[in-house]
DNA sequence: AAGTACATCAACCGCACGCAT
DNA sequence: GATGCGTGCGGTTGATGTACT
């Protein structure tokens, strides 16, 4: 059965937005928060779909967005991550604060892509990054979390199933990727983060909760492709001021490996000729950006020192 | 000044996913 | 398990601004 649209097209307003539909929208959401994007437009007097407030909101509206050019420790970051990541601008932006994924990926395609072009170090797209995108998980409320249990179970063990399934046939195609040419590049950097696995597969803390099984899992996978069996999770009973350390320690590992040219594969080698190793990488970074978004408040002065942003850019 | 080509970026669209029923 | 809803994502479009002839 098709989809229904998310919202009735019939007399809603399109394009760009006014001055008084943004001052409707900014009122609304202080008043009441980023909840319910559709129902928000009627609530908030807006002839305007729900998706098309989000965007606005997000893109242009929410405070602490940046306007204008990008400095070229922006530019470097987003080249870098984009040799990794591929187009996933919304986890590229988690790493960028105060930029949207609109914003990066607009200025991807008319800037950076020219520039590089110009410099024929045009970068290949990373069709089989995007192949296996995944967003992060949503946090359940405390009400509908029993009521899930058992189907969380269920899922769990199907979830554990796909990822054998997917480990054989990662190995198989671990074998070809190690005839290649580029072999020592992809393993050489895919053998730095595995041998810094151990410190960057699990953490608990209160708000890294839900990040806790899809780490391990993940991990477990990961590990076994590589032949790192150094997994371990720290359970509850630290305080949060060891798992903050904690947390700190791992980022750092993670940036070390992200900025150190010595660790990125070269620039010519952009596209990961071993897919397991890919889908590593993938996983590192996905858990480096939750860890990210999960703990900014506390790491202001680490991503100060990062890449030279003021704590009023977080 | 008028017409055209090109550049920019806000906004739209379709799809995938998690969750609820 | 099937279905629908709400949301977020990446790719693309099109309105607007600017440069050029």
């Amino acid at each position: 059965m098709g989809r229904k649209p998310c919202c009735s097209k019939e007399g809603l307003r399109k394009g760009t937005w006014t001055a008084k539909e943004d001052k409707l929208l900014t009122d609304y959401i202080k008043e009441h928060g980023e909840v319910g994007w559709r129902s928000l437009p009627i609530k908030a007097g807006l002839l305007r779909c729900g998706k098309s407030c989000r965007l606005r909101w997000v893109n242009y509206l929410k405070p602490g967005i940046k306007r204008g050019n990008f400095t070229p420790e922006e530019e470097d970051l987003i080249i870098r991550l984009y040799n990794l990541l591929g187009s996933r601008w919304s986890l590229i932006a988690g790493r960028i604060p105060g930029r949207t994924d609109n914003d990066i990926k607009n200025y991807w395609n008319t800037h950076l892509l020219k520039k590089l072009k110009s410099q024929g170090l045009e970068p290949k797209r990373h069709k089989s990054l995007a192949k296996h995108m995944r967003r992060p998980k949503h946090k359940a409320n405390v009400s509908s979390q029993n009521n899930q249990k058992s189907n969380k179970e269920k899922k769990k063990r199907k979830k554990q199933v796909k990822i054998e399934k997917n480990c054989n046939i990662i190995e198989d195609k671990e074998q070809v990727a190690k005839k290649t040419e580029n072999q020592w590049h992809t393993q050489d950097f895919a053998q730095k983060i595995s041998a810094n696995n151990h410190d960057i597969t699990c953490s608990s803390s209160s708000n890294t909760a839900t990040l806790q099984d899809g780490i391990s899992s993940r991990a477990a996978s990961t590990s076994e492709v590589v032949n790192c069996n150094n997994v371990h999770c720290s359970s509850s009973g630290q305080n949060v001021e060891e798992n903050d350390n904690e947390i700190y320690e791992k980022l750092q590992v993670i940036d070390e490996l992200l900025l150190n040219d010595n660790c990125l594969p070269p620039t010519e080698c952009t596209e990961f000729n071993s897919e397991s190793q890919m889908l590593l990488m993938e996983n590192v970074y996905e858990e480096y950006f939750q860890l990210v978004s999960e703990n900014s408040y506390h790491f202001q002065d680490y991503a100060h020192s990062f890449v030279g942003f003021s704590q009023d850019d977080l």
